[in-house]
DNA sequence: CACTCCTTTTTGATTAATCAAAAATTATAC
DNA sequence: GTATAATTTTTGATTAATCAAAAAGGAGTG
């Protein structure tokens, strides 16, 4: 069996490297755990010595086959017990997260294939986050960050990248929730901000509150 | 926070000491988690130094006040989470011990209060164990083998100790389930075997399958 | 090429939990 | 009451994960 601590670093490989496509640098990796770069790099190692990743010093590390396949069945419990913390046991989609990092590294195959069925065999999480299935197929959704839109530009909330719980509140209580359809009004690089029409009401964000939400586009 | 195996020390001592009545020696408590002595030994003295514990050298341990308490939570958790994979997941009773034993150091008091609810705010678990209030409430009753009663003899079936799935379902299709009521017709020393009345039915046991059924005397 | 500067790796220490085996202590036997 | 047995504690080592700080490596600029 794999410690948490492992399968807390393949997760962080497979979405710092957008799904194995680029490497990744000790740096980042360490950053998005919040460890040292040296705690970063002997784990590297330890990934390494078991086949897990690759690791070519002073210049990145991948994921092998092996390593993403796990990774991405980490992620699928993750997504699956969030959605079912928030549909069965009725909790805000804002407090999930938390909660399911723990449980995502104790709950057995046999559970997340009962609480999949349970739910109705589910695609999305309630992030708006694509659920992997049971054979590792994982396909993120082609998304773009509010930030970047055009003025006039239609498009779908697709996920609210921040876990910080306090922001997911506020998002949501101007109906910026995953699915929700809203329309960019007014972009202004100067103040720094962008305007959104969201059901009948206008919003103003800075960009760097706009960096947090992604979106589809709508033609 | 405490860890996981402290969580299980602290478990172990309440149930060696019969909820605190008597000391535990440092071999039952290394038996029963399956560490050497000198394991138990070096936890122990973790306990007593944040003060979980009382730890008189060479004679025994006992748990303080505070480590009862915690102690008792944890096994809150274990039996409401053992209750929720039965009821709502719809596990095999044979299987959830070893799940629950895993969730019940990570599943916050948020969700043991969702479930709690959800279930009803049950008393007894799946094997007829009363369940700890959330205040710490606990009263194990004092149980008996159905092995051991006398002829004449009215009980209530409490619980089945066993891990084996298909015995539960062979106690099960005769009535044999935590609550029933049940009377000892005859019992037989050389013939090694027990006979019930379970609703309008009469079965035969062996002492050592009337040894798995705890029950509760009735006058 | 040489000199910074930034990143990565290495080194040495620490913490929690464990084990094996030696030492100390208590209990039992005759 | 001493010898033997059993239990408990201590000691020293090991593993996984971490950090702080020193050393090494690579990239960019002139």
């Amino acid at each position: 069996m794999l410690t948490s601590t492992v399968e807390n670093y393949l997760k962080a490989l497979l979405m710092l490297s957008n799904q194995g496509e680029k490497r990744v640098s000790t740096g980042d990796l360490a950053k998005s755990l919040h460890v040292t770069p040296g705690s970063a790099t002997s784990m590297i190692k330890t990934l390494a010595e078991a086949g897990l990743a690759n690791h070519k010093p002073h210049y990145g590390v991948l994921l092998t086959e092996e390593g993403q396949t796990l990774a991405v069945h980490v992620v699928r419990r993750h997504r699956i017990i969030e959605l079912f913390l928030v549909n069965i046991l009725e909790m805000e989609w804002d407090a999930v997260h938390a909660e399911a990092e723990q449980l995502e590294h104790v709950v057995s195959d046999d559970v997340i294939a009962r609480m999949d069925k349970l739910l109705g065999y589910p695609t999305l999480d309630p992030h708006g986050d694509p659920i992997p299935s049971a054979d590792g197929i994982f396909i993120e959704r082609p998304l773009h960050q509010l930030s970047h839109c055009e003025e006039g530009q239609r498009v779908k909330v697709a996920r609210i990248s921040d876990q910080n719980s306090s922001f997911l509140k506020f998002a949501e209580s101007h109906g910026l929730t995953p699915g929700a359809t809203i329309e960019v009004q007014r972009r202004n690089e100067h103040a720094d901000s962008i305007t959104l029409q969201s059901n009948d009401e206008e919003i103003t964000l800075g960009f760097t509150a706009a960096n947090r939400i992604e979106v589809e586009l709508l033609t």
